[in-house]
DNA sequence: CCTTGTGAATCTATTCACAGCG
DNA sequence: CGCTGTGAATAGATTCACAAGG
């Protein structure tokens, strides 16, 4: 109740929650840019796709912000998710593997925008060696002890799965202690490094599976889900 | 318990398992490819970072495919599983949105493997349409219309934030029953519609929640996930 | 009124622990 | 023995339902 606390981070989060917030965050940014002062819950679940009563409890878990009879204001709500996710702060990312995938993830909406800024490109390609992307030039893998002094918060394996491992290897050798793995490979990291996967395929095969329970049992039972990548738990 | 009905699909598969199956699948596939015959729940488990007996529930909802004092027969685990995910058939895909992200995706090791087909190709800038990836042509958006009578399982949105939209309806409007969006963008699609996402930025920003953790309580609690996609966890 | 915030109830998933079988 | 398969126990997430505040 009381949310004037100077010290902000009282109840734990669980991870179900912290995976839904970046979805919250991105909607109110819409609604923010088409004029929207304040949000209900319900709004915020209808664009969710989930409930509203969640969308409360999630809120609630990073203080009181709402208004009763109101609703949130957008602006604020808004700036307690960023805090709350740590993006109001910067994070230098490194991307390995500067091919398409990499070209658009560099390039991407998400990359720029919320806090997270790449400091550093790498691939052992010599016709993309030395390119410049977005500011960054691409530096061989045989120099990414460079980075080692001030190892970046996070590092994104975009390379061919064949690679993906030694990459990997090579990152937490030079202190990164999160990886994105963009590979299609399951890799092996010493236990203190943050792995998460995005995995295309991954969803292509959750979305077969319930086509084909479509195809089978009729028609319904559509699966929707507020963001695919959702359904998280647990820490350690 | 009696594995043989002719008719395998007795059980309910909850979605937290059904994420987590491509997962296995894709350890089976790395562990045939270096010469292991059979695997137990214990191996599979510690490669996914999961518990065993979660591995074990999870394939027993398939069926009884395990041998008591020996494990699982790989090969036949692996058929199983893609039959349980309907990845045993063809499932047609269509692509909008033909930059980076498109080509990166079109060309990705688990497109073309696991049962699905890029059978259409979509973009609105001229200088890509015409072109030829894989075998296929890329056609103007004006030209969707032309998949209606046999509209793709799954269509793709790889367009920037601000089309995505505009291409979702598209696609439903052509009979598209189950989208994968990359776009950094919250979509609308009607009740029937599958929808899941693929969301960089939604990644990076749980890690940089679980990062920002770290650095205030000191260091230690990695939350480390099996697949970012799904729940994980195990040692600390 | 309206909408939040939250205990209590429910539903779902995970883990334990062991019987049963090769 | 070792390892699967699974009921029972636990933990976790979601939803209900309503009191309280604007």
């Amino acid at each position: 109740m009381a949310a004037d606390q100077p010290e902000p981070r009282p109840r734990r989060i669980p991870e179900a929650t912290v995976v839904r917030l970046p979805v919250y965050q991105r909607i109110l940014a819409e609604m923010s840019r088409s004029g929207s002062a304040t949000v209900s819950s319900e709004q915020l679940a209808t664009a969710a796709r989930v409930n509203a009563a969640k969308v409360r409890k999630d809120l609630s878990l990073l203080g009181s912000f709402g208004t009763r009879g109101t609703g949130y204001d957008t602006a604020f709500l808004m700036s307690q998710i960023d805090r709350a996710l740590g993006v109001d702060r910067d994070w230098p990312v490194a991307v390995v593997g500067i091919g398409n995938l990499g070209r658009a993830l560099v390039g991407s909406e998400g990359f720029g925008s919320r806090g997270f800024r790449v400091t550093a490109l790498f691939d052992v390609d010599p016709d993309v060696v030395g390119e410049v992307l977005g500011g960054v030039e691409v530096r061989h893998m045989d120099r990414l002890a460079e980075v080692a002094a001030d190892p970046p918060s996070i590092g994104v394996v975009a390379t061919p799965a064949g690679a993906a491992q030694e990459v990997a290897d090579a990152l937490v050798g030079v202190g990164v202690t999160a990886l994105l793995n963009f590979a299609p490979r399951v890799l092996t990291v010493p236990a203190h490094v943050m792995l998460r996967y995005v995995d295309l395929s991954i969803e292509l095969q959750v979305m077969s599976f319930y086509q084909s329970r479509r195809a089978e049992m009729g028609l319904d039972v559509a699966p929707l889900r507020a963001l695919g990548l959702t359904p998280g738990q647990d820490d350690g």
